[in-house]
This record gives structure tokens, C-alpha cells and sequence, in this order.
DNA sequence: CGTTTTTGACCAGCGC
DNA sequence: GCGCTGGTCAAAAACG
């Protein structure tokens, strides 16, 4: 992303550092564009050192826009991207990216502090980058419909979002708040397990039995060293042929798939 | 009529 | 100090 805006430089791969929020609510976040369509739910923790503001949170989730696409068209969908709704306050043509990256605010309740930025894959047009802010400790509001999440989160795709289904998802945490090696598995449920609470409510449903976390090659490469987590949730049969088209996929990801009546199922490469 | 989206302007941080 | 960029605000328009 060509250093990315300026806020981004100095974290470098931001993405898993530690960044800070200041003023006002802004918060300073990588795009997660840059990264290889892989990426994708990174977990990140804001301190506030000049405000004193509580710690922000921060998770890159990559959805594919034919995901949310399918579930707002059809309705009826598992929660695409998330259970909230959200107002959409803004949009940003990002430097160095085709796409915008448009800005939502939490509007489930009042006083929601939660915030989403939703913006194309430059990688991969095919995968929407979220990028979810939100007070560490703030207690989220229940689950809502998700057709107005859906229809948001696939505007951010602009064009063509006219595919049918997929729930392909590529779940990657900051490594800082994970251990390191060991604690890939370990850590990462915990991890999830604090991600049931807020708006991945719906990840719920299949984290205790088959959510588990794998390190993949190919986050390694932009990410300094810092080994990635990479998770690539549940993915449905019929979209089998969009991954024809991912070639940027790590040579070894792990793909769930999610069946209907029946518990996701784990593919290794 | 209330809510959401759109869009241009404004503000603040960062690099040069 | 200046310019660039990202993020937010706010008014108007659109929508349900």
C-alpha cells in the first residue's frame, strides 16, 4: 500500500502493532487492503496514552463480498460479517487503492462506541477488508437483524457484488495478544471465546468445535517475522470456484466448511 | 416522518 | 512549516 497514509507509516506493519488512538475517536489503522487476500481478522489493542481513553480494540476481519452479497440478497443468511447494525458516516477514496474504504458507526444502541471500517481487498477485490473498532471493555448490545449489516458491508464493495453465496472467511490474530507458538491453539480460543462476546457472536456457534487456529506461511511474509495466526472460517461448497480465483491463498490454508445441517468440517491442504 | 446515506469540508497527525 | 492523507462532521438528499 505504498506506506499508506502517514498515520500508517510509523507503525509499519501496523497491523500487528500496537496503535494508538488519539484524538477524538480516530483511530490510526492499517488498511487492511494491503494485505494478501489471506489475512484477515487481526485483533488489535489501542492503548491511549495521550487522552487517557480507554484501550480501543481493533479486529481486520476479510469477508468475501459475495458473502455478505448472498446474505443480503438472500436474507436469511448466518450473520455475514457481523450481528450489528451500523450507520454509515463516511467514505474515503484510500491513496493507492481503487476501492474507498467507507467509515460505520455502531447504531445497535445509543452511545455505541463500536466502529467499522469497511473497504475492498486491493489484494483481492473478491474480499472485504472490515476493520472493527471498539472499546476493549465496552459491553456490546445484543445481537440485531443483520440485512441492513449485510447491505452496508457490501456497499463498501461498491460494484459488482452480484455473486452468490459464500461464508469464506480468513480469520487472523495479532499476534501480540496471542502466544507466540505454543499458544497458536490455546490462545487463539481464548481469543475467540472473547470474539463470541462482541460482534462475532455468531462464530459462536462453531468456535468450540472446529474453530481452531493454524499459522500459515504466508502471513509470515508481510508480517516481519511476527507469526501470524491465520483462520480461515467456514466456507460454503458453491464457492469452491471463487478460491479457483484466489490465487493468493497461502499454499497451505486450512478451509472449513460449513454445512448447513451438519457441523463445518475441517479440509487440509 | 424518522433514519440512513451521500458527500464536501474540516481537522489532526505525520513525513519531508 | 507545509503538504498530504486519513478520519470525522454535518447538511442535504434519499429511503422505507
Amino acid at each position: 500500500m505504498v506506506a499508506a497514509g502517514s498515520s500508517f507509516n510509523k507503525a509499519g506493519n501496523s497491523f500487528f502493532s500496537d496503535q494508538q488512538e488519539d484524538r477524538n475517536d480516530n483511530v490510526s489503522l492499517e488498511a487492511g487492503a494491503e494485505s494478501p487476500s489471506s489475512t484477515t481478522f487481526n485483533d488489535m489493542k489501542l492503548a491511549s496514552p495521550k487522552k487517557g481513553r480507554k484501550s480501543i480494540q481493533k479486529r481486520v476481519v476479510s469477508v468475501p463480498i459475495k458473502d455478505v452479497d448472498g446474505s443480503r440478497l438472500k436474507g436469511k443468511r448466518a450473520p455475514p460479517s457481523d450481528s450489528w447494525a451500523w450507520r454509515k458516516y463516511g467514505q474515503k477514496p484510500i491513496k493507492g487503492s481503487p476501492y474507498p474504504r467507507g467509515y460505520y458507526r455502531c447504531s445497535s444502541s445509543k452511545g455505541c462506541p463500536a466502529r467499522k471500517q469497511v473497504e475492498r481487498n486491493r489484494a483481492d477485490p473478491t474480499m472485504l477488508v472490515i476493520t472493527y473498532s471498539y472499546e476493549h471493555n465496552h459491553p456490546w448490545p445484543t445481537s440485531r437483524n443483520n440485512s441492513a449489516v449485510a447491505k452496508q458491508a457490501a456497499a463498501a464493495g461498491e460494484e459488482e457484488e452480484e455473486t452468490p453465496t459464500t461464508a469464506t472467511k480468513v480469520v487472523k490474530h495479532e499476534p501480540s495478544t496471542l502466544q507466540p507458538d505454543t499458544g497458536t491453539e490455546s490462545g487463539s480460543e481464548e481469543r475467540f471465546a472473547d470474539l463470541t462476546g462482541y460482534e462475532f457472536a455468531w462464530f459462536g456457534g462453531m468456535e468450540t468445535t472446529s474453530l481452531r487456529v493454524f499459522e500459515s506461511p504466508m502471513f509470515a511474509e508481510r508480517d516481519t517475522g511476527k507469526g501470524d495466526v491465520a483462520m480461515v472460517l467456514p466456507m460454503r461448497e458453491e464457492d469452491e470456484s471463487l478460491f479457483a480465483d484466489l490465487g493468493e491463498l497461502p499454499e497451505c490454508s486450512f478451509v472449513f466448511r460449513q454445512q448447513r445441517n451438519m457441523g463445518p468440517q475441517v479440509g487440509i491442504c
